[in-house]
DNA sequence: GCAATAGTGTCTCTGAGACAGTATACA
DNA sequence: TGTATACTGTCTCAGAGACACTATTGC
């Protein structure tokens, strides 16, 4: 078999919706190459791993429980410089989670979350994976159900809207997104539950439904 | 740096169209493994090469010509027993072009179109990796001008329609069709030909406009 | 003439966006 | 009481789909 030999690494791009901001979870590297610099978590596929395996293993690791976010891969990157200690082919891959607390430091390694405005210069190619996943976030949520993805798993009609408006900075009508939402169907499941304790009216609690398409879409700019 | 050692290939999913059906280019494998099954047409990244380099490298040696249509990455794939000669991470690229001639041989490789129906069976993981392209291209013409680039540099308003009737398997109105894309700014450039010879009224010539997006996108099934 | 394809006009229905108005909490 | 948030109703406009009609060719 011809063909020179590469590493094969996955980088996690870990999104969540903080303080109305899209965040990324990032990791301070203590070893050279960038040695200080923020970087993606990741590490390298094991003998018997495949990909998603990885990925998931990466991510209990990084948060410390089975996820019920959502994890889907990005695309490959192996420019010939992109790690100066040889050739490494790392694959992205794209995890939505609810917004947890900072995780624990694991192996010493301390992750935490930056908004992803102030997530640049990070190791090796990160920022352009870090802009490949919020573009496909900011995609995913006009055409899937994904947006509840950062959600925890029972929330208001407002919380899903502020995922939106924070993932595409944008203002989105109240009014007309809780008619979109809740008509369509297998997007939310009502609970019996109500939020009480808030400032106004207390909202209805909803789960995610089983539809992952939204037909018709949710656009972000508006037609014409 | 740990992490243990993978053999890295790119392989295109190149789809076209010919008689009114979505095809792919397939080589018939002449060494084991898969010794005569069909498979993608693919090869190792070079010592110097990046993944879109291989990709159009291997694209140019298929269709001994610059093509001009489109190329795009699809995704990694890395299942520990994909090939049965050792580790092997392949990343499938997805390539989208007017209907050429079947391509000579090249290094004595046979390639030759199959309409995607009868694509099954192939070497490796390649079925996935076709499905996966399908799926793709699928995907992009509701929301891209993509389609454009099974075309040939200048076409009819109904050349395109039978490109978005034979991806989606749908039959689409010819007069709403026309209405649609001929008036989303930038999608096609009317030249000041028409063409003769056929049997009805002679159509209309366009060429690509520069718009890449659609914006409402083009759907596949009805909203209701 | 007829059949076939290209292209326009027009109607209806659905859904998005704007926004008035109602419901129900806390201060 | 006022203010904040949740939720409903209604209007208008744009675009999709259905389809009648006109235009221009080959036979």
């Amino acid at each position: 078999m011809r063909g020179n030999l590469f590493a094969v690494a996955v980088d996690l791009v870990v999104l969540t919706v903080r303080a109305d901001e899209l965040a990324v979870l990032l990791v301070k590297r203590a070893e050279k190459p960038f040695e200080g610099s923020w970087a993606l978590p990741g590490g390298f596929v094991g003998p018997r791993e495949d990909l998603p395996d990885t990925a998931a293993r990466e991510l209990v690791e990084l948060t410390g429980r089975q996820p019920d976010g959502h994890l889907e891969q990005l695309a490959g990157y192996a420019a010939p410089s992109r790690d100066p200690r040889g050739r490494v082919l790392s694959v992205g891959y794209l995890a939505l989670l609810p917004d947890l607390a900072d995780p624990d430091p694991v192996d010493g390694r301390v992750a935490s979350w930056h908004p992803i405005g102030e997530a640049n210069g990070l190791a090796f190619d990160h920022d352009r994976i870090v802009a490949d996943g919020v573009e496909r976030a900011r995609a995913k949520l006009e055409y899937t159900t994904l947006a509840a993805s950062f959600c925890p798993p029972e929330f208001t009609v407002s919380d899903l809207r502020r995922v939106y408006e924070a993932v595409w900075r944008t203002e989105i009508d109240p009014r007309n997104f809780q008619r979109k939402v809740t008509s369509t169907d297998g997007f939310l499941i009502p609970t019996d539950t109500r939020v009480t304790g808030g400032r106004g009216r207390p909202p209805q609690l909803y789960r995610r439904g089983a539809a992952e398409g939204l037909h018709p879409p949710m656009l972000r700019e508006p037609s014409r």
